[in-house]
DNA sequence: CCTTTCATGGAGTGCGTGCTCTAGTATTGC
DNA sequence: GCAATACTAGAGCACGCACTCCATGAAAGG
């Protein structure tokens, strides 16, 4: 009998389609974007598509879900004893350098908007909660070592790091003039001033 | 012969209709919502719907063009000699009060994920435009009394004031236990460590 | 009254969509 | 070489969508 095609093979392919997709999504959303754009970009036939996704929206799944990992994954290589203000501002720095590839600013953009999917509204919180679990901890060792203010508290700062971030990325998208190259320092500038004691 | 219906009847039914739509929109998203589902909200039949709208897209371009008057108003509305610094801090207490209300929040995240359709795009870009030179001569003016920092000219200072406002709305979506009402004071204190010279 | 015009609902239409089916081709194990 | 399975393409399908058409009602001149 035959067998269980090389597994290296069927990820490549996977990724490809994944990639398509995402330039796709970035430019025209997820909404606005067909299957059949998605197989034009990727240079494959719809029998292939659906032979690696079941669904349209199971492929939007597994690209938030790459992500998601991708979050842990940074988090995790981040050693114990590290100064943790210098790891807040280096998780910005990093988030600011992704946002400079416009494909994955629009990809956010767009997927943020897929309103009333619930697999998806799930699949985003979780990456928050990745997102926040990963940072707050961090927040909170800054802050009991005096770097950051103590008038709030670390949940809440994080999610104003956050904030900075989410509004970063708008702002890519909607100001010409606003670009990611040009505005990472000030960006990091204006976490310092917002964490400040 | 017959006549020119009554515009106040014609307006306040486009006004309905204008009303669904944004609850409409701000649950499912622009894409995720039928004309069928907004003709249900609004109780009307699909025959009526385009007899006030030619298309769903004008309908959004309708909305869209009636907040960019609104900010439009509200600037104008500021006297000449009032406090600059005032006028800023009044301006996000303002937004911040709006997005308050989740159909607006969710209709701005909703819309700004409309890519690919260049009428909408130049339509949120002179809304952006509107919003940045009503917002700029004010952070100009405080920064010609030293009430805000130099270092970097009122043009970025108030894409950055802008950048917490899009950032506070999109965690508004994202984070459940990041409410407008319970943030606000601490988005006007991130505006004032922002611009603090 | 009658006539003209706007207002309204809803059945109907054509099209684009996500997805399926099938038939043919590569690739593997023996 | 052969059989069995995975892979690939693309024609086709059912469905939901934005939008049209038409019949009917209501209000305003004359």
């Amino acid at each position: 009998m035959a067998r269980t095609v090389d597994p290296q093979r069927h990820e490549a392919r996977r990724l490809a389609i994944i990639d398509a997709a995402l330039t796709c999504f970035a430019v025209t959303g997820y909404a606005g974007t067909s299957t059949a754009a998605i197989c034009r970009q990727a240079g494959i036939g719809s029998g292939t598509f659906f032979h690696y996704f079941p669904t349209k929206q199971s492929l939007l799944l597994a690209i938030l879900a790459y992500g998601t990992d991708e979050t842990r994954r940074w988090f995790a290589a981040r050693p114990d004893d590290a100064d943790p203000l210098s790891i807040v501002e280096a998780y910005v720095a990093h988030a600011a350098e992704e946002m400079s590839d416009p494909r994955i600013a629009g990809f956010v953009r767009a997927v943020t908007a897929v309103m009333g999917v619930p697999e998806v509204e799930t699949a985003l919180a979780l990456d928050a909660r990745v997102l926040q679990d990963g940072l707050e901890p961090w927040v909170a060792r800054a802050q009991a070592r005096g770097q950051v203010r103590a008038d709030l508290p670390p949940r809440d700062l994080t999610a104003w790091v956050l904030v900075l971030l989410d509004g970063f990325l708008g702002r890519l998208a909607v100001d010409e003039a606003f670009t990611a190259e040009g505005q990472r320092a000030t960006l990091v500038d204006a976490v310092r001033r917002l964490l400040a004691p």
